[in-house]
DNA sequence: CGGAATCCTGCCTGATACTG
DNA sequence: CAGTATCAGGCAGGATTCCG
């Protein structure tokens, strides 16, 4: 690190933590981060409904690079939520799978996709009612 | 767009495609991509207490800038999460509030609280539990 | 006070190539 | 097949400054 950098560097260490006080307040944050990863949700989704190989995961969340699924499911790995079974055969095959703490939060999860699915149409619909007024004025 | 970067921009194209039809399945990724916004849930939470002016919620939210306040407050009126209340007096306020589909967004966000803190140990251990293992693997 | 506009940095992300 | 390592770019996000 710069000594340029050493002022700035210190406000954002200050202001981390200020807000960490506040993070303690809101335990929620903390699985909220994990859920934050746009690629969690997916591969979470994927595996819930079947145990997959690692190839089936890339193909069913089509888009992600191998950098982020094997980011993403060592992630889910790590913090308990998915299981990973390496079985030695000759081309290797690692098989992913839900443990129960991942089941559990996939239904949170599920929880969070039956709002979506019923209130989606009022976000739309407020979505539009703003943007017009924004146009309009 | 150069004639070089014109294959990779397609396959790019491509696979968006291929998982938007991923992403339709899995309604609940809108949801929680407003979600996945660091600022949204803390912004919501702190809300969800009492009505708050644009300052108090900096304070309650430290650690935002008022870059991101203001663009996680937009986002969050747009969607009609939360109510914008100008009250033209001399130094103007700006009062937020939720709306009633913010409450009960409000509520699922609970949901995942709940779950955080009734599993959070349980994560903990899995992670500890995980980097000892990889530690002195 | 509440916000908009600007600049600028760093990280997240993706592409590519290589290994066991 | 299931990764790891490396490199490059874009864009989210922070700091700063100015306006109503």
């Amino acid at each position: 690190m710069t000594v340029a950098t050493a002022t700035a560097a210190r406000r954002r260490a200050q202001a981390k933590t200020e807000y960490n006080a506040f993070l303690q307040v809101c335990p929620s944050r903390q699985v909220l981060a994990r859920l934050s990863d746009k690629w969690v949700t997916l591969v979470l989704c994927a595996v819930a409904e079947r145990p997959m190989r690692y190839g089936e995961i890339t193909r069913a969340v089509a888009g992600v690079s191998q950098k982020m699924l094997t980011q993403t499911l060592r992630g889910l790995e790590r913090d308990g939520l998915l299981s990973r079974e390496v079985t030695p055969t000759v081309p290797v095959t690692v098989t992913y799978s839900m443990t129960p703490l991942g089941e559990s939060l996939h239904t949170v999860v599920e929880g969070i996709k039956d709002w979506a699915e019923t209130h989606m149409d009022q976000i739309n619909d407020a979505r539009e009612a703003y943007d017009s007024r924004v146009g309009t004025e």
